[in-house]
Formats: C-alpha cells, structure tokens, sequence
DNA sequence: CTGAAAGCGCTTACAG
DNA sequence: CTGAAAGCGCTTACAG
C-alpha cells in the first residue's frame, strides 16, 4: 500500500509541509487560497495524517482510554458492550481520541496501568470490571494520571468514580422487602472480591436492621446459584432470596422452580439484563442506567484531566417490579 | 506524569539508546551483561516503549483492526461483543498489535477505510457488520490491504471472508421444515440491505423447491417483527414461520402467543442469542459458532498479510431443535 | 558486541 | 501569511 505523507501533500499543493500541518490543524493565519490548494490535494491522495507521528510531536495529547477488565466472561451479558457504546458515543462528541484497551489478570501482570498509560500516552483513563483481588487495583492509589474507575468504590479521594448507587439500592430492596411482608431474606452474592458485591451486600445487612442476614456466594454464575438453592437443605426459613445479579436470580429462580417452591419465595436480582423481562416468570430486579454512567464517567475524567477536580459520583438506580417478587 | 524515555534507561543502565533499544528487541547480538543492566534500569523505572515512537521509527507494522459496524443498536444481542472478545483473544496469540476501530455511517462518511489504514498503518483488517448501502460496503474492493469480511460475501476474490453458511443452513432449515410437514413457510427477513439477509433469503428460496415463498421485513427489530404477525390479516395460510434472527423469531413468538396461534405455527430463528433458550416456549434456531468465525477470520487476515492468499471460508453452523420448531 | 547518526511523519516556535 | 529547522522517541543499517 503506497503511502501518502504530509511531503506528498505539499508538493501537489505547491507549498510547505508546515502549511499543510497548519491547514489541518485549523491555524487561523492561513490564506484561503493556501487553505483549498491544501484541501484539494489532500483530498485526491487520500491523505490523513499518520496517527503515531501526530502523537510523537504533538504537545498536548488527548487520548481517553476505556480498559475493560475480563469482557468475555459471560456470555448473554451484554453490559460491557453497552458500556464500550456509550464511552465511544460520548467521547466522540469531545475533542479526545477513544482507546480501548481490554485486559485480564494476565496481562495486568505482564504490564502495570503505568507502562500502559506510558505507552500510549494517555490523558485519561475509564476503568471497569476490577477486582480488590486485581493486580490494577492495587495501583489504582499511586498512579499520577486522571482515572475515573465505574462501579469502583475506593475511599481514595484522588480516584473518580461513577457507579449506580448500589448501597442505597440493597438497602431500598431489603427494606422494600420487609415492609411488604418477606422478613427471611437470603442473599446470593457474587465474589467476595468485586467491589460491587462488597457494597450490595452492605446494603442488604444495613437494610435488614433486626432481621438475621443469610448470606451465600455464587460467583455471578448462573449455574452455581442454581446448584444453590438446588441443593440447599432447608429452604422454608427463607421467604426471599435476593441476588446480586439478574444471571444469579435466574438460576435461583430454576432451582425453586424444580424444588416446586417458585409460588414461596420471592426473587430479585440485580442489573436488569434483558434476559430479565423474558424469562418466566419475569424477574424484579434494580436497573442500572449504562448510558447514565458512561456519559458521567467520560465527563469526569474530562473535567479531572482539564480542571483537577475529582468526582464520586452515584448514578440513580430504579427498582422494577415484575413476576418474580411484588413489593 | 513524568515521561521516561529510552535516554532515561540508557543513561541508568550506562550504555548507549542502541543498546537498549536492541534488548528490547530481542536482538541476539548484546551481552548478557548489557542485558540485565537495561533491564534492571527499566523495571526500576517502569519504563514501556513509546508506542507512537516505535510504530513511526519501525519498518514492518504488525497491526490488525478490527473494525465493527454499528456495535450500539439492539440491546441484549451480544454477538459483537462475542466477535470483539474473540478477535482479541486470537491477535493475542500472535505477534500482532490489535487495535479496535468502531465504525457508524456517520464515521465512514467522514473517513474512509483507506485513510483508517494509512493513519494507522494497519497491517490488515477485519470488518463485520457492513451493510450493503454502508461507504465502506463500497470502498472494500479497491482496498490494497488484506481484509477478511464476517459475515461478508462478496464475490470479488481479492478480499476474504467468514461466515457461517447462511446459505447451507437456510436450505436445510427449510427442506426439514417442509419433510416434517411444514409446507407453507412465511419467511421473515431483516434488511434487504444486509448481506447475510440476502443469503438467507436465497437459502430459504432454494430450499423451498416447488413450494411459494412468502417473505416480508422486519429490519431486524423485535417490535417490527410483533407488529407485523399481529396485524397480519391470514395467518392460517401458514404453518411455520423462519425468521431471519432469534430476536424477530421473539417477536414473532409473542405475537403468535396473543392471537393464540403459537400451537399451529411452527417458529424457527436464526443465532441462537442466549435469550433462545430462556423463552417460552424455547425457540428453535440455527447456531452459529462465533468464536470459531474469529479464530478463521484473524488467521485468514494473517495469511492474508503474510502469504498473500485469500479465502472465503464457510463455518458450520447447528440446528437446534427446542420446542418452538419440531422439526 | 557497541555507539553515533539518519530517518520515520508529523508539530511548532522562530524568523521573515 | 509562509518556510526552514529543531525535535518528539524510537529503530536500524553502518562502522568499528
């Protein structure tokens, strides 16, 4: 493929590469007619500037990079794709340039967030999906660049965050719970390392105030929460079981569908997922709103690159009632 | 954020940039002293290759885009985000950089796929999604690069593709539809304009023998696809319906459930999306094998790049017979 | 085995 | 308003 340079540019135009650079980067002080010769012979080469020549010498870089920890987990949940659409939507109407840079526990030991962040010289960073148990997660504190973690709950004051309130969403749902009826509520939490599995189940503790919390672990696995409650000796102690996530729930709910006990026990989830309106019966569960999240996300590392200001920021949830649980 | 640059390790390590550079290169000819002197200076620094630096300075770019079309439109459908993960678990393998280049109409009016290459010299490339009407749709034959399409079929024999065989399983869905007694098979298809409708579409022509095609549109969409069975003036001139894509195939489903004819209708789709097998009654469809499709399509690119040869490969695809279809 | 130097394709003070 | 020149951080023949 012959490449087209700024210097093939100039020669057809007839002037100086430092004219065509100006051209291109909007400089006021540039004749008209420089400006259309620029125009017309970029346009019949086909010319766009070269990507890494433009970043080696340009000053002010502004590069937004979104890392995604472990995208390809599970499959049927599409929310790190949502998350993927909404910080490329929002980037886009910015003057940064988007990054993706997946990851996993793998690559995180062959090269800290630093190197990376060195690497491609970026302005700003968009973290999702970390463990506490994550090699990241431990940098997280030390690194000297603008970071906005989602669903990432540090105390340190110098990292951005944007989740949706999972605390006050586990203590509404707990509460909501009690207030119509179910006092024995078990909770199925994911790993004891994601932050947001900490937090959901502080908020279910918080909320059961005198009631005595259950809690079991399922790792965010359908199959292991279906195991379960498949599996559990005694369930008639509980009246409720509240999941940590809609994929849980929906294991939960099969379980108690073959044990014959669906018509016992209430179910929710968490996440709203669409599997959640279409499986029967459809599941009540707490929605997150990605598109809230990404849009603030994308603007507080904007404003943590530009102006320093660091933001922890909750997102709204709302809780739907369906089938599987009225309260 | 301090910048370390190669100076940086050079001058920690005691030896010239030639040498560092050389180490991290892998080049044979450096003494195991200098060796461990710059890497003992660069650990100590964190020090990572500028990544704009290097791709301008070396000859042969190893860079492979992976460029998706309209990632953000359904939600709940998981398949880009599938192609996404296992495209970068493929590169991953190999000596090659990934690099993630999202694409709209918007985008691919503004730049074209030949400019995309030259601003990263990318090495090759692979798409999925392109609709026909699509700016890039119409460039692909004049690109001098090595491309493999996903679910592409496009005769010009310069430019590779994958996808599962639409047209084989479109035939087959329909000769055991119409053996199992299903004669009178309405077909419902997604865009004319998409390439894999085109293909299916052929497929259940070819399959249907001496038998009357009906098809009508729903773009792809759910509700389109409802809105159309439920106002549909005969419906008992059918006696199956193939959709084009589970998610109409859904559509259709619960349409057919509110006229109560989901009994004499038999219902067959097409991806076998996770939501396949959680709704009721559970839907009949063709599956495709995703990560299979990114495995080919990286190496086909690869072979591509190095080799210079082009395939145009089919992947099998799988009937899955639930309780939508029996057949 | 090692270093000095040219060059990759841009941007940006600087001088005019 | 325009061009010549330095510099961004690397890689890679070249000479020793």
């Amino acid at each position: 493929m012959k490449k087209i340079t700024i210097k093939d540019v100039a020669k057809a135009a007839g002037v100086s590469i430092s004219a065509v650079s100006r051209v291109f980067n909007g400089y006021e002080d540039i004749s008209e007619e420089t400006q259309k010769k620029v125009f017309a012979a970029a346009e019949k080469l086909e010319y766009t500037p070269n990507s890494a020549a433009r970043h080696l010498s340009t000053k002010k870089k502004k590069i937004i990079a979104l890392v995604l920890n472990e995208i390809n987990v599970t499959r049927g949940v599409a929310m790190p794709l949502e998350i993927l659409g909404g910080v490329i939507d929002s980037v886009d109407q910015t003057d940064y340039e988007f990054m993706f840079i997946p990851t996993d526990r793998k690559k995180q030991e062959k090269k800290s967030l630093l190197q990376l962040a060195r690497e491609y010289d970026l302005s700003g960073i968009i973290i999702q999906g970390l463990r506490t148990s994550d090699p990241y997660y431990g940098e997280l504190s030390a690194l000297p660049l603008p970071i906005v973690g989602i669903d990432l709950a540090l105390d340190d004051l110098n990292i951005g965050s944007v989740a949706v309130d999972n605390y006050g969403a586990s203590i509404e749902v707990t509460e909501r719970l009690i207030h119509a009826g179910y006092k024995k509520i078990l909770f199925v939490n994911g790993s004891k390392e994601a932050v947001v599995s900490q937090t959901r189940e502080a908020g279910y503790r918080k909320g059961l105030g005198q009631y005595k919390p259950h809690v079991l672990y399922a790792d965010y696995q359908e199959q292991k929460a279906f195991d379960l409650i498949y599996e559990y000796p005694d369930l008639t102690q509980f009246d409720a079981i509240y999941a940590a996530s809609d994929l849980m729930a929906i294991g939960i709910i099969k379980a108690l569908i073959q044990r014959q006990m669906m018509n016992e026990i209430a179910v929710v989830g968490f996440d709203d997922i669409t599997l959640a309106s279409y499986i029967t019966p459809t599941l009540s569960t707490v929605r997150q709103n990605i598109s809230e999240i990404t849009k603030n996300a994308v603007s507080d590392v904007i404003e943590q690159i530009e102006e320093g200001r660091v933001r922890k920021r909750l997102v709204p949830y709302e809780i739907i009632v369906r089938e599987s649980a009225q309260f």
